[in-house]
DNA sequence: CGAGTGTGTGAGTGGTCTATTACTCACATG
DNA sequence: CATGTGAGTAATAGACCACTCACACACTCG
């Protein structure tokens, strides 16, 4: 992380952690950490499940590196909705980036891995760890950027689990009064 | 183990399947439904693991059975929460009834069950079934006991959720900025 | 008392999981 | 061409896991 001398090309190594990275969230995303096999994730990834303990130490470092990294994909959803209203009163960012978390729904691996990395929390203290970063990270940035009143704040984190429970249990795909009272108006497109 | 001599006191298959069921609550509540194993429940039930299956068909069953009984649990405290709001406002009510969920925390076992439930739901259809029907009677009786409006409904279900996360990445441990955003005015006791 | 029924277990079976090891191959450079 | 290095894997060790089955023990009732 401190190149202290020239800077170098990406190697293939850290072009394949990449990768790795990227469809391992789909992976864990259907079983969680304890449900999913570093076979699963090398399958997708298409390399050997030998070749996953080379990328990175043990399955833990792995889901650890999967949920940061979902975590920031997240960050950059919430930082495009809020640029699209645009220092608008806080009560409309906050609206603004709810809708772009709202879209995440359409991938659902994305909000199934932090269901699973929530799960996972109250396991793993390293995943523990990482989730609570992860959090903190996302509290300060919606805070900092909407300047909303704590309880707003409050109440937006509330709703993204709120879409996390409709997304697992496919909310949407049952028609009746107490899953539309779930899911109504958390938009997804 | 059974050392000659000692005592032994049968219960009836009935009884020892209620106690599986409880026990098997903090079992699982640990490590979510892939993560604990049928020994770990045997163990916390003090039988055999062998008998689990006599108990119940198999893991998933055993599970989904574990989940219903949180279920209920969950829908008599909020009862209680009702109870003691006696008829007041629909606000009133979502209050107590929230003020009662909230006391759960305390226990942190049912809560992480239900997280756990709602991961597992995302996997195994038959989970998801059970998962969906608990929350299908959750919904149904706090619209009836409480008269509240939609809105509300949703709302009071957003801040369950939000408690699940609290939880299980143990916000109040956590002496932050973010983490009081979280969790402030979810009282636990 | 003795036969029957339900409670409960020890000792597996076959399969799967994480993690390691020893190896091959592609390719760069002098 | 010889040599070195990093990418990648097949094979497997060692530990578990879900689940089964034959059997033992406790209790009941004729």
């Amino acid at each position: 992380m401190t190149p202290s001398g020239t800077r170098r090309q990406l190697s293939t190594a850290d072009e394949r952690k990449r990768t790795v990275l990227q469809t391992a969230v789909s992976a864990f995303a259907d079983r969680g950490y304890f449900g999913t096999t570093t076979t699963d994730v090398a399958k997708r990834a298409g390399i050997s499940q030998a070749y996953v303990y080379r990328l990175f130490p043990d399955k833990e470092a792995l889901f650890v590196a999967v949920v940061e990294h979902c975590f920031a994909l997240i960050r950059d959803s919430l930082s495009d909705g809020a640029a699209a209203a645009g220092g608008s009163a806080p009560e409309e960012v906050l609206r603004a980036m709810g809708d772009a978390y709202a879209q995440l729904i359409a991938d659902r691996n994305l909000l199934l891995l932090q269901l699973h990395a929530q799960c996972a929390a109250a396991a793993e203290p390293a995943i523990r760890e990482a989730v609570r970063a992860g959090y903190a990270r996302l509290v300060e940035y919606v805070r900092g950027v909407s300047g909303a009143a704590e309880p707003d704040i409050q109440r937006f984190f509330a709703t993204g689990m709120l879409c996390h429970l409709v997304v697992a249990i496919d909310a949407d795909q049952v028609e009746a009064p107490w899953a539309r009272a779930l899911s109504e108006g958390l938009r997804h497109y």
